[in-house]
RNA sequence: UGGGGUAUCGCCAAGUGGUAAGGCAUUGGAUUCUGAUUCCAUGAUGCGCAGGUUCGAAUCCUGCUACCCUAGCCA
């Protein structure tokens, strides 16, 4: 069955906790996305952590929203995230919502008032900006820091029942201006916001801060280690100060930070994705160019793949950027043995089998994968005119390229030897069809030795050929010399091909296919659904050249 | 260094004082009716740099260097 998951310093983290009985035998993790666009790849990542871990220790994970900020969430991502985190193969222990703990935080926010650690400052946001010092030089504190309890009770009452607009105050915890950290120089954990909630309606108009919030609704949920990303290390000692001060102390949940996902030439940041959504530049979240995991998805890359590539790269601590190659190494290592083979020829080169009669069409049964016998075989139609791959011709051919080029003899997978004898050309000098022979006593299955070939290449019976419209799939984004990014060209062109014809999916289906050289083509009803993804021979021909 | 992190083969990454795992990529070779697949082989006297401790250091100490994060009423 499934391997277990490799294991990574936060698993070492784990043992020892356990080793010490910190949170006696327990480990709970969450995966806590904000529902304000599609996962990703990267999110793949702490998904496989954040359950597989669980998985690995016979724990628990929840998958709990993080909407604490009306004003940027949506709703409508909530149906793609669970569909997404399911697809990939995970259950959630709970599903839950950051908001249901809003009367949570609201009393725990009143309890620091009354402890004399947090008050309401009401400074605009210029000037908190500019009492919070610089990096280098310590912040000095609000005119409204030594505000007694009663009056910030009172004050903090009144943002809550909605006398001040946004903006005109907020609730700061009171920890230390001077701190190295800047996280520490009284951060506002609660700030004023006349939205409606998704969830709580119209019931505030305040709302706790991400770091407030979080350590709180960790704790409510038992969680013992929260993993999140590198840029929350400087959060931390709040994260623990909020515990702390909040009462759940000891014993409080453990933030442990790992190095986010990089991939080469792929966009992972939410705001770009989202702009490309917006802007139309891609068919929505799903669109096979993009980085999401609907769109991976649609792509034709399986759950157990995406899985294995986050459980391949490991969790450390550097930044890194994984080579995408590295990613589809995985999809091709689960498609090979359980996909069939389909022939597609992209930049079709017409051949006519000048000496095969007009109209026949015989059937040739042609081997899937040798090395995965329970494939079987598929049978293609051959018959007077073929098309054959761009690159399985040259008119002038490289040094020991072996495929057709004129004068040269090849064989045709599952069929006959061809020889290419003529090449006619369009008045512009493109090549419109190769004038080949057959050599009738050398079909696939006969036994003929007479001769041997080089080389061997696929091809599609025209007539019986199906037009496939895909886009070659190449990086949406690359970064040019500045590095900046920028949307690659060649990401938007579609190319014409034709395929065998019992691709009925594609044949039916208007979607996008997608084909990149070495992969496959397919379209999400077949690969995810019928796991018939194709895979394309052309594409795991490498290349003769240097 | 204001503070917090990270540096191990082209790219990821194990390693936690005992003499450098693994994956991807690469390059050879064998088999092959797809230059695919499969199989086999392939790489660090070396772990950012310089010193030190030790019988022994990627792992401990000291000092450097590079890169990342951090001054949202985002998460």
């Amino acid at each position: 069955m499934e391997k277990e998951m490799q294991s990574n310093f936060i698993h070492n983290i784990i043992d020892k906790d356990l080793e010490e009985g910190t949170y006696g035998n327990k480990v709970h993790t969450r995966f806590p996305p904000e529902p304000n666009g599609y996962l990703h790849i990267g999110h793949a990542k702490s998904i496989c952590l954040n359950f597989g871990t669980a998985k690995k220790y016979n724990g628990k994970c929840n998958l709990r929203y993080d909407d604490t900020n009306p004003i940027k969430e949506d709703i409508e991502y909530v149906n793609s995230i669970e569909e997404d985190v399911k697809w990939l193969g995970f259950k959630w222990e709970e599903r839950l919502w950051a908001s249901d703990y809003f009367d949570t935080m609201y009393e725990a926010a009143m309890e620091l008032i009354k402890k004399n650690k947090a008050y309401v400052c009401q400074l605009n946001s210029e000037e908190i900006k500019k009492y919070r010092g610089t990096l280098k030089e310590a912040g000095k504190d609000s005119p409204y820091r030594n505000n007694s309890v009663d009056q910030n009770l009172r004050d903090f009452e009144k943002m809550r029942i909605g006398e001040y607009d946004d903006g005109k105050a907020v609730l700061r915890a009171k920890i230390d201006m001077s701190s190295p950290n800047m996280n520490m120089r009284d951060p506002i954990i609660y700030r004023v916001a006349h939205s409606e909630h998704h969830n709580t309606g119209d019931k505030w108009c305040i709302y706790p801060m991400y770091d407030f919030a979080h350590p709180i609704e960790d704790a409510i949920e038992g969680i013992t280690h929260s993993v999140c990303t590198l840029e929350f290390e400087d959060h931390r000692p709040l994260y623990d100060w909020v515990l702390r001060e909040v009462g759940f102390w000891p014993n409080p949940p453990k933030q442990i930070e790992f190095a986010r996902l990089n991939i080469t030439n792929t966009v992972m940041s939410k705001r770009l994705l989202k702009g490309l959504v917006d802007d139309g530049v891609v068919d929505g979240w799903s669109d096979p160019r993009m980085p999401t995991i609907a769109g991976l998805r649609r792509r034709g890359y399986t759950p157990e793949s995406i899985r294995t590539f986050c459980d391949d790269i490991g969790v450390a601590k550097a930044n890194s950027t994984v080579d995408i190659a590295q990613l589809e190494a995985c999809v091709r290592d689960d498609l090979k043995d359980k996909v069939e083979a389909k022939n597609v020829v992209t930049n079709p080169i017409k051949v006519i089998i000048t000496n095969y009669p007009i109209d026949q069409i015989e059937m040739c049964e042609v081997e899937n994968n040798r090395n995965v016998p329970k494939l079987g075989n598929r049978e293609v139609p051959f018959g007077r005119e073929l098309w054959v791959d761009g690159d399985d011709f040259m008119e002038i051919p490289a040094k020991k390229y072996f495929r057709l080029f004129p004068g040269n003899e090849v064989r045709l997978k599952g069929a006959y030897f061809i020889k290419c004898e003529d090449v006619t050309k369009y008045q512009d000098g493109t090549i419109k069809e190769l004038l080949c022979t057959y050599d009738p006593e050398t079909k696939s299955g006969s036994g003929f030795n007479g001769r041997k070939v080089k080389g061997t290449i696929h091809f599609v019976e025209a007539s019986t050929a199906v037009k496939i419209k895909i886009r070659e799939y190449d990086y949406l984004m690359v970064k040019n010399n500045e590095g900046e990014y920028i949307l690659n060209e060649n990401s938007l062109n579609t190319i014409d091909g034709y395929s065998e014809p019992s691709i009925d999916d594609i044949k039916s289906n208007e979607r996008l296919q997608f084909f990149r050289k070495g992969y496959y083509i397919c379209d999400e009803k077949s690969s995810t659904e019928d796991e018939k993804v194709f895979n394309s021979i052309v594409g795991l021909k490498s290349s003769w050249k240097k």
